[in-house]
DNA sequence: TCTTGACTTTGAGCAAACTCTAAGTGATAA
DNA sequence: TTATCACTTAGAGTTTGCTCAAAGTCAAGA
């Protein structure tokens, strides 16, 4: 798979992928003799899981050493397990607060419901005069 | 009260308060006859309104928006209910987003746990003897 | 053969949200 | 009275995460 399709694909601009890949959040893509990006099954998965805990708001430098450990190997099993627990507990907790906001936002617009709803009424009424 | 108790009681730092206040994020707080930042209860209340919202994620510029829209008045009601539930409903979104990469994150975790466990038994064996 | 178009790299530029610096004021404690 | 300390402003600098530009390579069609 070229890069214009795995572009299309993912919904991610080619500029973003191989900035991605240049950073290591990604492992290299492999490449075709001329050079260029052939992206393999095993690559779109990363860039899936990748897009995927970046779109929950895990940051970069984080995954970027998930992959480093990654590719080193069996040996490092362990520390992985590790670094993603901790990151699971971070976005329960973020979870958790965005949870709260979104039940204080429910009541404020509640509250401005019960104050407009008369003015709203008021509008409609205008409006059908 | 001054922006150094402020600044403690919210846990965000006098500068970010200032910033907020220059940008508009919160309303102009009040100054005593030398210029000096004093904090009322109304300026407290919005500073831990944005705080919350900015905890969620909402981004500066609307709540700049919304802000804006409260010092001009009750004409404004309807549309700053808008703004309410329009930002709600990206919340909404975004949690459930972030559910989703919580349950494989779960999912990975428990991968791990499944090839690990004889590895640290292993471990463990290793480090008694 | 020439041109088109998709790709390559390196490095600069940009937006968001702070964070820090410099230079100055004003009240209070020694 | 002098020094200290918290405050003030304006504006520059930083970090994160892209995004763009320039200059070049390579393969395929007219």
């Amino acid at each position: 798979m070229r890069i214009a399709e795995v572009s299309e694909k993912y919904n991610l601009t080619q500029d973003t992928l191989r900035y991605y890949e240049r950073i290591g959040l990604i492992p290299p893509v492999s490449r075709n003799e001329s050079g260029i990006r052939d992206y393999n099954e095993s690559d779109c998965r990363w860039i899936e899981f990748i897009k995927c805990m970046r779109s929950a708001g895990l940051a970069i430098e984080v995954l970027i050493e998930y992959v480093d450990l990654f590719q080193q190997g069996e040996s490092t099993a362990l520390e992985r397990k590790a670094l993603l627990i901790d990151q699971r507990d971070q976005l329960i907790h973020r979870i958790k607060e965005m949870q709260e906001t979104l039940q204080r936002l429910n009541g404020k617009i509640e509250r401005y419901e019960r104050c407009i709803l008369p003015i709203e009424d008021e509008l409609k009424t205008i409006s059908v005069k």
